[in-house]
DNA sequence: CGAGGTCTTCACGACTTCTCCACAATCTCC
DNA sequence: GGAGATTGTGGAGAAGTCGTGAAGACCTCG
């Protein structure tokens, strides 16, 4: 799966490009500002990133520079309506496409996949995931267990999807806080563990004893892998 | 694949440009003169043309008047910084987008794309849609359910006419806010409940227990799909 | 410039979901 | 088997979400 980074100070953005983006299947990472950009940029190596011309403090051409020194990660600008002259010279730094704000979320995630496509040929994600006795439709929001339709709540949906997507994958209870969250919020972790209960008194048979959403003592939840 | 006629008096620039669209995967054919990129146009039928209105004898204004004569080819006008106002005689004679020079070929490469792109999804939708009781005529923006004729404002058709070509299919807020106005933010979401509340009202013999439009709680709105 | 229709925004109540807690059950490791 | 840590669970209050009527902003056309 595809990684994005994106970066924008404004949170009302980047949940918008969040969440647009994941639906259409990429892992989303995102930063407010240029020193966690960078940062990041360089610990996580995300496929693509989507950066903001206007961030305070280190700028998004600052940025552009910063990482073009050492990489050559497709970058899309979204730029205001008025700084043309950033937007040359961003194009010219070596950016692969910009954006104008405001602009639509569903030409950017065309705009990503075009750029990734140029990059890489295999990009298309799929809405229909499948493991195990379990089949998600990501497009309808459906989740069907042993040829049952399932009804569940949103975060439990999310929940369920994140794990099954990676089937096997231990995940923590803070990332899956993130992914539910998209930032890792000061919160209670253990809140986890009730949406885990509820989705598997929804999913299995017997929720004591779990085929499905399993238990990693001391680490956290896994999705079954065979 | 697609082809894309680039008119340029400058071998430099047409050349670029050649390259440029080649390699991010279009066929590309040139003319560096208004006649001929009418001879070309016609016998050559491109996907697209980039059309610069700078031209010796017959101008790109010209060009754009006698092929709008019998076609409507998607064409991106290039304009000199300073003329203004042949930019906006242009767009009038239905030019679909324009760059001033100088320009980025990357984001020339990006305009292409995107106005292709604008062209090919409004290929796409078949005129007649049915979904369960429903019946909508795009052409003549006719909504019928259960035989009945509905009158639709401009706003409700669109929303409802979305949601309905894909039955099932989830949409967020955002996502009918993009597919209404292509722009999502600086725009408050909530105005969708107010259009569904007047499309249900329009449609649904029961109001309070709706059978086309769906509410998914935490999520947005489908229409029904069995 | 005014009238009619349309669209956006707001505020409130009804409802659903999430978070958090306390305690019980279970697991790990010695 | 026992001690300590970790996880399961029911339930209550907090937080979030949706439906709705009404008010005003915003067209658009005569």
């Amino acid at each position: 799966m595809k990684t994005v980074l994106v970066v924008d100070d404004e949170l009302k953005i980047t949940r918008l490009v969040r969440d647009y983006l994941h639906q259409a299947g990429f892992s989303v990472l995102t930063a407010a500002d240029g020193q966690s950009a960078l940062a990041v940029a360089r610990s996580e190596k995300p496929d693509m990133i989507v950066l903001d011309l206007g961030l305070p403090g280190l700028d998004g051409l600052d940025v552009t520079r910063a990482l073009r020194a050492t990489s050559d990660v497709p970058i899309i600008m979204l730029t205001a309506r008025t700084e043309e002259s950033d937007r040359i010279v961003g194009l010219e730094l070596g950016a692969d496409d910009y954006l104008t704000k405001p602009f639509s979320p569903k030409e950017l995630v065309a705009r990503v996949r075009a750029v990734l496509r140029r990059v890489d040929a295999s990009v298309e994600a799929p809405s229909i995931i499948r493991a195990l006795g379990l089949t998600i439709d990501s497009e309808k929001r459906l989740v069907m267990v042993d040829d049952r339709l399932v009804d569940l709540t949103p975060t439990e949906y999310d929940l369920l999807t994140h794990l099954a997507r990676s089937p096997g994958r231990v995940f923590t209870r803070a990332q899956l806080l993130d992914a539910l969250h998209g930032v890792t919020f000061e919160s209670y972790e253990r809140a986890i563990d009730a949406h885990i209960k509820n989705v598997r008194r929804k999913i299995e048979s017997d929720p004591a004893n779990p085929k499905y959403v399993l238990t990693v003592y001391g680490v956290g939840y896994k999705y079954a892998d065979a």
